[in-house]
DNA sequence: ATGTTGCGTGCAATCGATTGCACGAGCTTC
DNA sequence: GAAGCTCGTGCAATCGATTGCACGCAACAT
């Protein structure tokens, strides 16, 4: 017994091979084999046809159903950066809602430079996605305007834009701020610093208005603002730089994502800032293993994976019963205390070379 | 000018369309679209063609050329876990190496159970991929006997089979561990402990062996062994507890992976034994962040982004010339030495209750 | 002047599933 | 007993691009 008489099937079983093997029509045989129309034929017909379909190994041509039908049951996902752990959870939970729905997931990379957004867009559209789920949007992206224009059902997720003209699923990103000052102002903190994430996109925004008003409300100031162009860690380093030759007497950062915080962290470890000792340090996001830096970051937990499992269910909703108006899902977030915040010293230092000793602050360093 | 006479286009264009619009056949207007076809049209043809193209927004239809050549240029890739940075990180770079070759990649989550392995690639031959990337394998995978015998381009990434049945890229988890070995012996360890990973893939397989022949050829004995059977925290730490029950004067532990590592620190910890003071901990991957927990952990770093590309190279490389025998591509990986380990005491400690004071080891916690 | 070669296009089949319509048989109803 | 209905199935068009083959024309060789 050779491989080539192992399996005497020529060519890939379809619905006409096995209409042939019962002497019947290929559309009954679609009929039979489709739940939504099995109805329609008899029971001994579908009962054939299911056991024939089984015996050849048939499966169904999703490409040749897709051009009939127009219809691909195909997401498109668009991430900014697959490499970052917040963009890879939102993508898991995108995926939990996705499997078993028989939709599949196309994800594409944006890259650094978003420049080529249009170009993966129209890709993506090209191979007929249903509906788009975009984790890249700017504050107003001309990249949906462009998805809006071709009709494509389009969800943003943890980025919003400033007019709801698509769907979104956002974490509350301005209340999560607040809570991080509310926290900080409880520990006794008053001159605290912002270091906001870009302008241009909404949580970097928001997270920086919500700063601001919670520290009036608070009735501090909120004056200590420096925003970075990119949330990088070297970005967080060099506006952690800035904030302390502006404002040496700051005592907490509030940084508008993880990385930035982790970036100040740095640069306060080089400059020998002790951290929570002498200046207290929050994030946001809870990014996946953030709880084991030193000093265990405080930050904001933000539902990466709910984010992504919502905006799945909410553009699969789209797609199955079009022509609903846009809306905005603002999932909850919570604070996490852990290390890097802690009260404040009696009173306020001026110079902060008299805090702590730093080989206490920072053992083995 | 009402939003409807805008366009006044009702349909999207096709090569019918354009072809009605110039007077040709349509197929002359698939040639003059088809860079390998362009040469045997007229030029001014081509250029009238392309310009009616541009006019119409023609772009084509990969679906119905899909049906018609039965290629479908995606790629699929089946990964344990979404959220687990290092197969983000792999992702990348397969996403990275399919940029600019008008593929796309389906990404499919195999989901902790991993068994519904042969369901996800039915999914995925379903849509007809051109190939599939999978960096879920066992080291005797039922899954790629299943790919392999429907004749689907398929490359392993990071973990491999023990026979060279489909294409794979990895890295050299064997020298890996026998650099971690080394460098802990070099530092004075002797009675050093592995946490060795899962025994049914690769990873867990050849690091440990690599642990097993680099103890050997230390001259140190290669007993202190205790598989996890999951690459999780979780196991990591009940591993560490079955260590000390066992050996209680174990002065180093290698683990299989960065989290078997973490999990280790933790029970650690818990347990109030120092590290690296009292003992000395490496990891393996150097994933994300990872450089930043307490203390930094030592570890191997694997190129996980190098390997997604390769993989898709190699699997792109197979699609297109195929016929060629199964290739194994192994890359090269570094000992990235950070705070975990360090030289032992003098002697040997029996009891580690009287090490350097924990508050030393573990200040702040 | 006829035969040959080559080039640019047109023609039509093909990929495989889907679906509106029609047809015929069996059944009810007045 | 004829008209009308239901039900199961067959028929054929359709989705849009691709491609082997053939045809027609022009230039060149005989």
């Amino acid at each position: 017994m050779t491989l080539m008489d192992e399996k005497p099937r020529p060519k890939a079983a379809t619905l006409q091979t096995i209409a042939d093997a019962l002497g019947v029509h290929r559309s009954t045989v679609a009929r039979a084999l489709n739940a939504e129309e099995r109805h329609r034929i008899t029971p001994d017909v579908v009962k054939r046809v299911t056991e024939e379909a089984e015996r050849q190994g048939y499966r169904r041509d999703i490409i040749a159903a897709s051009l009939r039908t127009g219809k691909s049951r195909l997401v498109g996902v668009i991430v900014p950066d697959l490499a970052n752990p917040v963009f890879s959870t939102i993508l898991d939970g995108v995926s939990a809602a996705l499997t078993g729905r028989s939709y599949s997931m196309l994800v594409a990379d944006a890259g650094v430079p978003l420049g080529k957004q249009a170009e993966i867009v129209d890709a993506l559209v090209g191979r007929r996605v249903d509906g788009l789920i975009l984790a890249t949007a700017m504050r107003n992206d001309p990249t949906v305007s462009f998805c809006l224009g071709l009709k494509v059902p389009t969800v943003l997720v943890n980025r919003a834009e400033d007019t709801l003209r698509a769907s979104s699923v956002v974490a509350d990103d301005h209340r999560g701020m607040g809570l991080a000052i509310a926290h900080l102002a409880e520990l006794g903190h008053r001159r605290i610093a912002h270091i906001g994430g870009p302008e241009a996109v909404s949580t970097g925004c928001l997270r920086r208005q919500g700063f601001q008003d919670a520290m009036v409300s608070a009735g501090l100031g909120a004056t200590r603002i420096v925003s970075a162009d990119s949330y990088a860690r070297s970005a967080g380093a060099s506006a952690a730089r800035q904030i302390f030759a502006c404002w040496p007497d700051t005592t907490a950062i509030a940084a508008g994502n993880d990385l930035l915080a982790l970036g100040a962290l740095e640069y306060m470890r080089e400059r020998g800032i002790g951290c929570p000792g002498e200046v207290s340090l929050t994030g946001f996001n809870d990014m996946p293993f953030i709880d084991l830096v030193d000093p265990a970051l405080t930050t904001i937990r933000v539902p990466q994976h709910e984010m992504g499992k919502a905006a799945a269910d909410m553009l699969l909703g789209a797609i199955e019963g079009p022509g609903r108006p846009p809306e905005l899902q603002r999932l909850p977030v919570t604070l996490v205390v852990r290390s890097s915040s802690c009260a404040t010293a009696s009173g306020p230092r001026e110079d902060r070379r008299e805090g702590l000793p730093s080989d206490l602050l920072l053992p083995r360093a």
